[in-house]
DNA sequence: TTCCATGTTCCGCA
DNA sequence: TTGCGGAACATGGA
C-alpha cells in the first residue's frame, strides 16, 4: 500500500533493521525490478557493503551504501513491500530481491505486480533532480507560502494538482482522496477557483492527515472509522454528513467523494 | 471470465 | 506551456 505514509512506514522499519550490518549475498529473483541497472553490477556494488543511512523522499526510499559512493533506491509501485527476517523458509513469494546478511537474517523486497523498482543511484538529491520530483509536504521546511506558491498560475482539477509529483511528491489516488474528503472540497474543483481559506484547508489537513496514518502505521492501528478510506464504494453513506459517497474518474483514476459536503 | 487495483510513463490532442 | 484522456506495463483477487 505505498504512499507516502506507507513508505515513511517503510523506511522506518528498514533503518531499525538494515542498517550497519555487513551485505553477504544480493539475490536478484526477478531482474524486472531492477530498471536500468544490470544485475551483475548491482550485486557487485552491494556485496560485502553495508546500509549507512535511509532516508525518503515523497514515495521514494533510498538508503546510502557505505563507502561506495551510491545509494539504493527503491520505488514501491503498486504492490511493493519490505519484510525482513531471519527465518530461511519465510521468504515471501513475490520477493524479486533479497538482500542476506552475514547475521543469517534477510530483507526482502516483495513486489506482486512488478511495478516497483530496485535500483542504484548517485544521490537522492540527484534522483529529485533529475525526475523533477516536487516538495515532501512532510518536510519542515514545506510551508505553507510554499505550498500556495505550488498552486499560483495554475488551471487544473485540485486532485490533478495532487497527485502529480512533479508537483508536490509523495500522495497518491488514495490520501488526495482522504484529504479532499476531509476539507469538503470537490476533487474536479479547479485550483484557480479555490479561496486562501480552503487552500489553507488542502494544506493544514493533508499534513494532519498524513502523520496521523503514519502513527497508526507505527502501532499497528487501523484508520479511523469515519475516514474515506474504508468507505470508498458507490452509494456507500458518508460517516461525516449522512450523504452518498459517489464514484467518478479524474485524472484517469478512480475517485470517491461525498456529493454532500465536498464542493 | 471479466473487471479492478495504493503507480508511472509516453503519446496525442486541445 | 499546460492539462488531460487513453493505453501500456504485470499479476492476482473478487
Amino acid at each position: 500500500m505505498p504512499e507516502l505514509p506507507e513508505v515513511e512506514t517503510y523506511t522506518r522499519y528498514f533503518t531499525r533493521h538494515a542498517l550497519e550490518q555487513k551485505i553477504a549475498r544480493v539475490e536478484v529473483r526477478d531482474e524486472r525490478i531492477l530498471g536500468e541497472i544490470r544485475k551483475e553490477t548491482f550485486v557487485k556494488k552491494l556485496r560485502g557493503g553495508a546500509f549507512k543511512s535511509a532516508r525518503r523522499h515523497g514515495k521514494h526510499l533510498f538508503a546510502e551504501v557505505g563507502g561506495k559512493a551510491t545509494w539504493l533506491h527503491l520505488h514501491f509501485g503498486m504492490s511493493g513491500d519490505l519484510a525482513y527476517s531471519a527465518d530461511r523458509e519465510g521468504e515471501p513469494r513475490f520477493a524479486r530481491v533479497v538482500f542476506h546478511f552475514d547475521n543469517g537474517e534477510w530483507l526482502a523486497f516483495e513486489d506482486m505486480r512488478l511495478f516497483g523498482v530496485v535500483e542504484l543511484v548517485q544521490s537522492p538529491d540527484e534522483y529529485i533532480a533529475e525526475h523533477k520530483l516536487g516538495p515532501d509536504p512532510l518536510d519542515p521546511k514545506f510551508t505553507f507560502a510554499r505550498f500556495a506558491s505550488l498552486l499560483e498560475r495554475r488551471r487544473g482539477a485540485i486532485k490533478s494538482l495532487l497527485m502529480t509529483q512533479e508537483i508536490l511528491a509523495g500522495l497518491g489516488n488514495l490520501y488526495v482522496d482522504e484529504t479532499l474528503y476531509q476539507t469538503a472540497i470537490h476533487p474536479r474543483r479547479t485550483v484557480d477557483e479555490l479561496s486562501k481559506a480552503e487552500e489553507n484547508a488542502i494544506f493544514t489537513t493533508m499534513r494532519r492527515m498524513l502523520r496521523d496514518v503514519i502513527t497508526r502505521h507505527e502501532r499497528g492501528a487501523a484508520l479511523p472509522s469515519q475516514y474515506l478510506y474504508h468507505h470508498r464504494e458507490e452509494g456507500e453513506r458518508c460517516p461525516k454528513c449522512g450523504g452518498t459517497i459517489q464514484r467518478a474518474v479524474v485524472f484517469g483514476r478512480t475517485t470517491y467523494f461525498c456529493g454532500k459536503h465536498q464542493r
